[in-house]
Parts: C-alpha cells; sequence; structure tokens
RNA sequence: GCCGGAGUGGCGGAACUGGCAGACGCGCACGACUCAAAAUCGUGUUCCUUCGGGAUUGUGGGUUCGAUUCCCACCUUCGGCACCA
C-alpha cells in the first residue's frame, strides 16, 4: 500500500461544513413544479422529549436515504418534519422543574432541531409544523368546528378510563395490557363517569376495514381489522314478562330455539325493573358487589362465572317460552346491548354458568360427525356447526344455510334484524390537561352548547396558569380565562376548560406541512392539489390503532365534508422495527442501556452512524445494537475515502478487466436501485461494500488510472450519496465534479454491462451438489447434460449406474436422479 | 385462549419467483508493515471427520428430482387482543 499523501477521512471537518452550505443554498426546499412528478415522503415526527434518541435515527435515516434516492431518480420531493408538541410530559416538566411547558417544549424543539441537522437529512425546514403553535392549533380547532357542524362530534355523559396519575380522561386505545394500565406512565386507570366529547369514528367502522388502494404492511391491517371488530349476527328484540322490550345482539341467530336463560350486564337498565321482591337483596348486593370491583378484576378471563336470578323472566319471540333473567358480570355494557340470550350448549361461556347454577342446556344443532348430543349429560359446549334441531320450523337446515334463514324468519316476524356489532368505540378526546388544543365550545346558560366561530378561533391558551397538585387542569383553575361572552346571545358563557387529545393534532400534520403558515386556511389548495396524498409513510407499528386508525378516519370524514380528496391519506406505509439496547430489552434510563446518537455522531460522524443504522438490521426487523459492529461501517467509509483521493497505482488495466470492473459496478447499481424499492436498507450498503472492495482490488491492478475510472467514481458516490451525503459530496468536490452531488440524477444502468458471458452450472446427483461447471452464457441444453454425463465426480457418483431422470434448469443446474 | 411477526455460524445478518445455504460485516486466529503498539493490508474462519466424506437453516412429519423458501403438527420468543355474546 501507497502512504497516503491526503488528508485522512475525519467526518467532523466536512460534515457540519456541508450542512451550512446546502442549507444556504437551500438545497433541499421543495416546491410545486408542475413539469415533474411529485413524491411525497413523510415520517412520523417526534414528540419533543427533549432528545432525539438512536430510534429517530433508526426511523428517520432510511427514509431520508429514500427520499434522496427518488429525488436522483427524478421525482419532485417532498420529506418535511415538525413536532407533534403538545402533550403530557411538558406539564410533567412544569411540575417537576418549575418551567411552563411552553418554555419548556419549545426549548426542546430548538435542541432537536439542531439534532435532527446533524443527521444530514433533506428536511425542508421552511415547512416545519408545530402542532402547539397558535398558527397551528387554530385550525385544529377549526377542524373540531367542522366535525361538530356536521355532527361528527358529540358531548355525551359516560363511564370512562381514567388514569390517575396523568388526571386526564384517555380513549380506549390508549389503555393497554392485561391490567388496563395508561400507556404512557403505566398507572391501572379506573372508571370515572364524565360529560366527554367523542369523535363518531364508528361511523367510519366499516370503511376503515376497506384496504383497497393502500399498500400496507399485512399486520397493521390485521391489527385494525381486530380492533374495529366486526361481527355479523342479528339483533333480536326479546321481551320481559312486564312486556319491556330487551334486545339482544347474537352471532348465532341460528341458535335461537336453544336460549334457556337471558343475562343482563350488572349496569343494565332493566335489572331493576325486573327484579322480583324476593330477589331483590341479592341481586342489589351482587350489582354493588361488580360495580365496586375494578374492571381488571371483573374482566379476569379465568375468573368462574358469577351470577344471581333476578326473578324476572322473558319470552323467546321464537317459541313463547319463558325463560329465567339473570345477571352476571360475565356480559359486559360495553359492548352490543348489555343483554345476551344464552345458548348453554353451544357457548363454553354460558355452559359454565348453566351448570353452575343447574339451568337447563338444550341441544340445537348436531354435528355431522359426533354421536348425538344430550344437554344433560354433555361435559362442554359443542362448537355450533351442523344440522339444526329442536328449533321448530327451522329444524334439518343444513347448517351452510342455517344463518340466514334464522335472519329470514326473525325479520319476516318483526322480532329483529339482520346487524352489524364492532368492537371500536368511538373516540374520546376530552383531556383534562393544559398543555394541548382547547375544544373550542362555550356552554352559555341560554344556548346551551357553543361553537366557538371560526373567525373567533384560536382559543389561546393562556400562559399565565399555575400548576397546582390538585389534578384540576390548570385552565379551570385559571381566574379569569373560562369566563367570556355567548356569541349568540352576549350572556354570560363559560369556555369548555378540557383540551383535545394530541392524536387529534396528529392527525392532520401531513396537511399543514403543505402551507405552515398559512392564515386563510389550514393547507393552501394549490398545494393539496400538487403533493398529496403522502406517497409513502414511515414510522413505528404502535401506531397501528391509534394515529394510524385516526389519521384514515379523519381523512374520510373530510373527505365527506368537502375538505380533502380521495379516500386515503397515506398511500404506502413501512414500518420499522425497534433499535433495543446491547442487552437485547427495550433502551431505557433506568436500564441504562440506551445508546445517545450525539455521542455515536461525535465518536465516527453522522454517514457512519447513518450507514450502520442502515446495515446492521433487517428494517421492518430492527434488533440489538451490537458494539462494535459500527466499525466495519466506518472502515469501509475510510477505505472509499482512500481509494478515491490516495494516488492512483499504474498498472496494465486490460479491455477485460475493464469489462468486469463495469460488470461489478453495474450488477451493484442494479441490485441497488432494486432494494430501495423494496425497503432492502441492509443489502444497500453490503452491495457498495462489496463493490468497493472490489475496486480496491482493481485499483492495485491499476484502474485508477484508467478512462473507466471516471465512470466508476461517478456511479460509485453518487450510490453513496443518499446514504452518507457529506462523504460523497466531500469526495465529489475533492475530485472536482460540479456542486451539487445531490441535485444529480440516479445513474443510469448499462443492462448490457451486467450481463455475465460465463454461468456456473450446479452438478447434482439426488439433489445433492457434486461439482460444477463453468460454461458459456449460450451453451445448449444438449451440450451442458453431455458435460453433466461426462464429468468425471458425476460418473464416480453415478458408479455405473443409467441416470433414470435428468433435470435441467436453465442456467442453473443439472439435476441427475439415480 | 385467539390473531400476527420472528427462529439461519461465536455474533448482526444475506439468499428476489422452490435451484450453489452462510453474501456483507463484527469477533477470533495467523501473517505482513512497525523498535513496539494502534491503524492499515493479506489469509483463514458453520460443525463433525478415520480426510473418503458426512451433517446442517427451532423440532417432527409431508409434497418435490430438489425445501431456509410450499403444506401439516409442535416448541421457543416478541407484539396485539382477550368473558366481544
Amino acid at each position: 500500500m501507497p502512504i497516503s499523501k491526503t488528508p485522512r477521512y475525519i467526518p467532523s471537518t466536512i460534515e457540519p461544513k456541508w450542512q451550512k452550505k446546502w442549507e444556504a443554498d437551500e438545497l433541499y426546499h421543495s416546491d410545486i413544479d408542475p413539469k415533474k412528478k411529485k413524491y411525497y415522503a413523510m415520517t412520523m415526527l417526534p414528540y419533543p422529549s427533549g432528545n432525539l434518541h438512536i430510534g429517530h435515527w433508526y426511523a428517520m435515516t432510511p427514509s431520508d436515504a429514500r427520499a434522496r434516492y427518488l429525488r436522483m431518480k427524478g421525482y419532485n420531493v417532498l420529506f418535511p418534519m415538525g413536532f407533534d408538541a403538545f402533550g403530557l410530559p411538558a406539564e410533567n416538566a412544569a411540575i417537576k422543574h418549575n418551567i411552563h411547558p411552553k418554555e419548556w417544549t419549545y426549548k426542546n424543539i430548538d435542541h432537536m432541531r439542531e439534532q435532527m441537522r446533524s443527521m444530514g437529512n433533506m428536511f425542508d425546514w421552511r415547512r416545519e409544523a408545530i402542532s402547539s403553535d397558535p398558527k397551528y392549533y387554530r385550525w385544529t380547532q377549526w377542524f373540531f368546528n367542522q366535525l361538530l357542524k356536521n355532527g361528527l362530534a358529540y358531548r355525551q355523559k359516560s363511564l370512562v378510563d381514567w388514569c390517575p396519575t396523568c388526571n386526564t380522561t384517555l380513549a380506549r386505545e390508549q389503555v393497554v395490557g392485561e391490567d388496563r394500565h395508561c400507556e404512557r406512565c403505566h398507572t391501572p386507570v379506573i372508571k370515572k363517569e364524565l360529560k366527554q366529547w367523542f369523535f363518531r369514528i364508528t361511523n367510519y367502522a366499516d370503511e376503515l376495514l376497506d384496504f383497497t388502494g393502500i399498500d400496507w404492511p399485512e399486520p397493521v391491517k390485521i391489527l385494525q381489522t381486530n380492533w374495529i371488530g366486526r361481527s355479523e349476527g342479528a339483533s333480536v328484540v326479546f321481551h320481559t314478562e312486564q312486556g319491556d322490550p330487551m334486545e339482544i345482539f347474537t352471532t348465532r341467530p341460528d341458535t335461537l330455539w336453544g336460549a334457556t336463560f337471558m343475562v343482563l350486564a350488572p349496569e343494565h337498565p332493566l335489572v331493576k325493573k325486573i327484579t322480583t321482591t324476593e330477589q331483590k337483596e341479592k341481586v342489589e348486593a351482587y350489582v354493588a358487589d361488580a360495580i365496586r370491583q375494578t374492571e381488571i378484576q371483573r374482566e379476569a378471563t379465568d375468573k368462574e362465572k358469577t351470577g344471581v336470578f333476578t326473578g324476572g323472566y322473558a319470552i323467546n319471540p321464537v317459541n313463547q317460552e319463558r325463560i329465567p333473567i339473570w345477571v352476571a358480570d360475565y356480559v359486559l355494557m360495553t359492548y352490543g346491548t348489555g343483554a345476551i340470550m344464552a345458548v348453554p350448549a353451544h357457548d363454553q361461556r354460558d355452559f359454565e354458568f348453566a351448570r353452575k347454577y343447574g339451568l337447563e342446556v338444550r341441544v340445537v344443532i348436531q354435528p355431522d360427525d359426533m354421536p348425538k348430543l344430550d344437554g344433560a349429560t354433555m361435559l362442554e359446549s359443542v362448537p355450533a356447526h351442523g344440522k339444526i334441531v329442536n328449533s321448530g320450523v327451522l329444524d334439518g337446515t343444513p347448517a351452510d344455510q342455517a344463518f340466514g334463514e334464522a335472519v329470514k324468519y326473525v325479520e319476516e316476524h318483526g322480532m329483529g334484524k339482520g346487524a352489524v356489532n364492532y368492537r371500536l368505540r368511538d373516540w374520546l378526546i376530552s383531556r383534562q390537561r393544559y398543555w394541548g388544543a382547547p375544544i373550542p365550545v362555550l356552554y352559555c346558560e341560554k344556548c346551551g352548547v357553543v361553537p366557538v366561530p371560526d373567525e373567533d378561533l384560536p382559543v389561546l391558551l393562556p400562559d399565565d396558569v399555575e400548576w397546582k397538585p390538585t389534578g384540576e387542569s390548570p385552565l379551570k383553575l385559571h381566574p379569569t380565562w373560562r369566563f367570556t361572552t355567548c356569541p349568540i346571545c352576549g350572556g354570560k358563557a363559560e369556555r369548555e376548560t378540557d383540551t383535545m387529545d394530541t392524536f387529534m393534532c396528529s392527525s392532520w400534520y401531513h396537511l399543514r406541512y403543505l402551507s405552515p403558515d398559512d392564515m386563510d386556511a389550514p393547507f393552501d389548495q394549490k398545494e393539496y392539489d400538487y403533493w398529496m396524498p403522502v406517497d409513502t409513510y414511515t414510522g413505528g407499528v404502535e401506531h397501528a390503532t391509534m394515529h394510524l386508525m385516526y389519521t384514515r378516519f379523519f381523512h374520510k370524514a373530510f373527505r365527506d365534508l368537502g375538505v380533502v380528496k380521495g379516500n386515503e391519506p397515506m398511500l404506502q406505509l413501512r414500518n420499522q422495527g425497534q433499535i433495543l439496547g446491547p442487552d437485547g430489552q427495550r433502551m431505557s434510563k433506568s436500564r441504562g442501556n440506551v445508546i445517545d446518537p450525539d455521542e455515536q455522531v461525535r465518536m465516527y460522524g453522522a454517514d457512519t452512524v447513518r450507514a450502520f443504522l442502515m446495515f446492521g438490521y433487517r428494517w421492518a426487523e430492527g434488533g440489538p445494537w451490537e458494539p462494535g459492529n459500527i466499525n466495519g461501517v466506518q472502515r469501509w467509509l475510510n477505505r472509499v475515502w482512500n481509494i478515491f483521493l490516495d494516488e492512483a497505482e499504474q498498472g496494465k488495466f486490460d479491455a477485460e478487466k475493464v469489462k468486469l470492473l463495469r460488470r461489478k459496478l453495474h450488477q451493484t447499481l442494479k441490485a441497488v436501485t432494486n432494494d430501495y424499492e423494496r425497503f432492502e436498507f441492509n443489502t444497500i450498503v453490503s452491495g457498495l461494500m462489496e463493490l468497493a472492495n472490489y475496486m480496491q482490488e482493481a485499483k492495485a491492478e491499476g484502474a485508477a488510472a484508467a478512462p473507466v475510472w471516471k465512470e466508476v467514481r461517478s456511479i460509485y458516490l453518487r450510490m453513496l450519496a443518499p446514504i452518507c451525503p457529506h462523504i460523497a459530496e466531500e469526495l465529489w468536490k475533492q475530485l472536482g465534479l460540479p456542486y451539487s452531488i445531490h441535485t444529480q440524477p440516479w445513474p443510469e444502468l448499462d443492462e448490457q454491462a451486467t450481463k455475465e458471458d460465463e454461468i456456473t452450472i450446479v452438478l447434482q446427483v439426488n439433489g445433492k451438489l457434486r461439482d460444477k461447471l463453468v460454461v458459456p452464457v449460450d451453451t445448449t441444453e444438449e451440450k451442458v447434460k453431455e458435460m453433466a454425463l461426462a464429468n468425471e465426480v458425476i460418473q464416480k457418483y453415478l458408479d455405473g449406474a443409467a441416470p433414470r431422470k435428468l433435470i435441467y434448469v436453465k442456467g442453473r443446474l443439472v439435476n441427475i436422479v439415480k
């Protein structure tokens, strides 16, 4: 090796320099250009927690590389960034450190913006959107108003999930785990009855199940589908003996004749009415106990079922039978109607309950492959699929028609109708917190609920608030802010003191990027028509049933209100995995396994960190941080630096060598291009490493002094540019090529150059590799087979036996079956 | 319990449509350079082996001339849901 005459590769001397120049030159500004095809690439915006962690880098770097690649491919690419800046941690910081949430948030944003700049991303910062800016949340409030005006927002008193630590209600999606804890602070939630604002996301349940036209990962679609939880069945109205209607939902209307009792949820309004005097004491005690128990206790699936008889009876509409009504906490008030018909022969829960309390078990379905069932002796419920029995007019209906026939029967006789039920609940958006977008509503003594007129928006958050540990929102404690006048009657009115769930803010940020300073509209129509929809959205799968569902709902609702167009906001979604600590655990301060990206950048430079995050993992999987693995990437970039800047070695680099070098070059280009489309970033880097190794050898043989080197360096650096923008720019400049590498087109593939002229044919005997044959590409099948049979090694394995069969796969192998 | 993802060398990971398993890198070993070390460069590196070979992609079966890839059953692990009628 010759001694290096050029300065060594020191990232810290080149990276900040180029970042400043790119910014000064407005290199990454994206503006409407009707001549070019647009590409809206978006990656999930961070919460300004204070510091960027390695996970942000992991999510953003490949997204940035791909955006850069698409730009070089000729697209007009929009790749914006912002901050999801409202939220609880700011208030916690306010209480803990006595700093105003606004101050804390904006200080963090300033810091994190600088951290992001150090990544060398191509964000167009002119388009930055910060959800806590009044110019932003003015429009969040405007969107709320439109939903309210159109009946998609409503206020209702209901039993809601309350986090006692965060002192606020939570959406159903924000309550997680078996113990039903708060997804943010992990405190088990409790139930509270409050009057709260909801959005009618359930109106869109069916449409949200339809994913046609969007390229989203299958697991995300399944997660959303399960979350929505659509079940088809029938709603059937039973009547109590007193004549009160008692509606139930069932997914098995074909088992109506097998209902031997009814069960009400403890909270069901009919409980009081039907309970007889004799049973009153027992029922009241049971209900009181059920309500006292936490949701966790009640909903434990392994708990033995309990319940009490109310003394009341209902009439089964299909056969006029008089069946007892029980109360039991295994029936939930929050699903269906809070009342069920129990068919113990064909439902395990009902079966257990019936056996425990000695209730009748009646078989109405006889599976063909089972001995004749007897309700009195059977040991468990039988999955209901088979011939209908004991069911009056339905008897003998084949299994596959039973459901339809039963619904028909019920409808014809006016007992009910086919119905669909969802697990999905309406979206609870009220939060009893300060640091959020105020719900723009007034309560007037005379006029009732009055939306703040659009032209009066934003309802500004007051800055002068105090945090007292009362658990009450600071907005409620503010001396004057709440009190105002009614825009309709001019009388006294009070402001809503709740703020909106921050998921409301993040449901539309992709629209605010279009025109973040727009004072007249939430977004500029021209910008919308050019850029929307989002072509690729990248981010974590943890948002599958929250943000990603809310933003789809939001889009569909506003499509119907004529505000946006198309059925979906984001055409393609890709999820990255998660980087774990070196111990294989989730990174957390308390575990002490956090990798600080700033430190990595100081040690290795941004380009190395970027390339390593793309190289070290399959992007969609993620995995543990392996200290030391990054060294390989650093060595590679060093080698690249030296290959291009060290003096060219002399040698006879003949036409054959040129051909082979060009072949490797264009084969790599082909693979790299393909891998961008597949989101397989690790093989992009490994391909470039492989090519660098090849180039290094070729250089030692004199390649760098040959004319072909011009093509090699131009293509190599352009392929490197999206991944390592700084070193690519620096080398590009040092080699005297025109600024900027990032405005160059993606290299053109010479398909002909990628072609091999010889191929290796694998020789197998009975599927086992025995030898290889190197032949010219155009060798005929006959010739290859002939050579295979004549091959010495093959002869040996054949051992004189005549081959029974010969498999030939063109260009790949010959398999000889003995 | 139900629904999804993932199981490949000491490690991170490759292998596109059923056709050379282990690309690329880490680590390790040896060598070159050096007074020496680091850095760099080179060689080797799945396991077993009687050196002929044999085994091998979580386990067991199946389909196939041929399976990391397709099918069935199971195990481990990560995530989601969980008395949803």
